[in-house]
DNA sequence: CCTTTTCTGTGAAGTACGTTACACTTCGAG
DNA sequence: CTCGAAGTGTAACGTACTTCACAGAAAAGG
């Protein structure tokens, strides 16, 4: 359990905290450890309460009618989960189980929520975790919509590339492991049709399969096939610096810059 | 004219600041009006503002490499948007236009962060909207994982009738204009596709289609179609109550009872 | 070691959906 | 009012994907 302390104590969230804070803080934590498979939470738990996975792996998904399991994503030892339940309280939206054997620390929202007021840099760091994910979040959105599986895949493997890879004599290596059911989960796909794609992929050279492992040699031409850096589409000409034209536009207050209230046509 | 000046106290979000606050706030404001289909922003735009739809309404969106375009969201009269800039200082990821003519607002990113640390409750205020808006991607991003052009639309619609939705005689009208191309390109699907589908939601009686016009006759059945509510999966009797298993794991540091308040839930 | 489970590979058959093509209606601009 | 643009309805056809079914390979676990 000193372990436990460790993590929170360094976990890049809360490095904010005076050394004291930090104290309070842990005092409040709560640790369990789950076996794989376990749900930590559930859609229809009261949610209030952040947590911080310590070691394992986490796995965020929510299942179907139909009864296949989307993955929304996985959690990572060191990452914060479940923080949306700080300002949000109503039900969690979405299953976090156990991708592995796992240990959890469990964060009250009352007592984070109050280090929140004292702390703004621990309010900002929080809002920015919040918004770093929404952005990937919708970039991952934008990413299926019209899009074959194996583009989605390619944008899938892009993006594990950039957030697990490692160096490697051949290539950059996805650092962790993924079954072909996995994948597809992510990409809304069945597992065959995963299989077939990794396959072909394989065949072009772009990258090497192994079991639960990607090695993938070839990232740019990967990235290049699903135009990630997506340049600016439709008439330039006209597009070009409208947000400079803010500067043009209509002060709503203009001319006297220390009255007020006076305005303007629009 | 003083209706620029006017949005900007009246959103909700920064009712928040003083008087005072808000007048500088104001002045620091400018706005612009953009004709239907011009860009507010684009993906390649240094982001570094906040915005505010005076009126109008806003499209936000990318283009798929084969020129769809997907839509993320729209943005309706008091509604802020780009507010991911205020962090997260690289580019837009998404293009802004005015789905129709538009007055927009911009708010200085600088500005706006001071004012957030002068006011804790402005900042939350961000924070809040940030993760209400992350909460609904997530929402919109599980039900188009695994799921038909039907049921990705029928989820849309009562998306739509809860946001926008007006009480009508016969049931709930949307009070907002889309065409069938529109809905599509929220869904990832064609326009004929969502064409053909309204027909036969309307043939079933759950709904009533006019041009760009929806009236949703059912929608207790529609959500149950795609069973909005989705219960607790899996084993549940293993399943329930793991949040107040915490109680009975480890403290991190044992001892001094007396002082917490052990709380999962408020 | 052997057995069981999980992961992976491959193919045949069915289907949902995109593609293409066209006709009709409604609306707004001139 | 007239005309073009935008929105809607419908259908034939092709195909990317799922579904189903099976089979070998690697791990897990006794």
């Amino acid at each position: 359990m000193a372990k436990a302390f460790w993590h929170v104590s360094h976990c890049s969230l809360f490095q904010q905290l005076s050394p004291d804070q930090l104290a309070q803080l842990e005092q409040k934590a709560r640790s369990r450890t789950f076996a794989k498979g376990d749900a930590v939470y559930l859609p229809t738990d009261q949610a209030d309460s952040v947590f911080l996975l310590a070691e394992g792996r986490i796995r965020l998904c929510s299942i179907t009618p139909d009864g296949k399991q989307a993955i929304m994503a996985f959690v990572e030892p060191g990452e914060v989960f479940g923080e949306l339940a700080l300002f949000h309280s109503s039900n969690h939206e979405e299953r976090a189980e156990a991708a592995t054997a796992a240990t959890v620390i469990l964060l009250p929202g009352e007592d984070v929520r109050r280090f929140m007021e004292n702390c703004p840099q621990l309010a900002i760091g929080v809002t920015k975790l919040i918004g770093f994910r929404r952005a990937r979040i919708e970039r991952r959105l934008r990413g299926l919509l019209f899009r074959s599986n194996r583009d989605r895949l390619i944008q899938l493997i892009v993006e594990l590339a950039e957030q697990y890879g490692k160096k490697h004599p051949l290539g950059v290596a996805i650092g962790i492991a993924l079954s072909h059911q996995e994948l597809a989960s992510i990409i809304g796909a069945t597992r065959e049709s995963v299989t077939m794609i990794l396959g072909n992929l394989q065949a072009e050279g772009l990258l090497q399969v192994m079991r639960q492992r990607l090695l993938v040699q070839d990232i740019r031409r990967l990235a290049g096939i699903v135009q990630l850096n997506v340049p600016s589409i439709g008439d330039v000409s006209r597009s070009e610096s409208n947000l400079e034209q803010f500067r043009n536009g209509r002060q709503i207050k203009p001319g006297q810059k220390e009255n007020l209230h006076d305005s303007v046509g629009l």
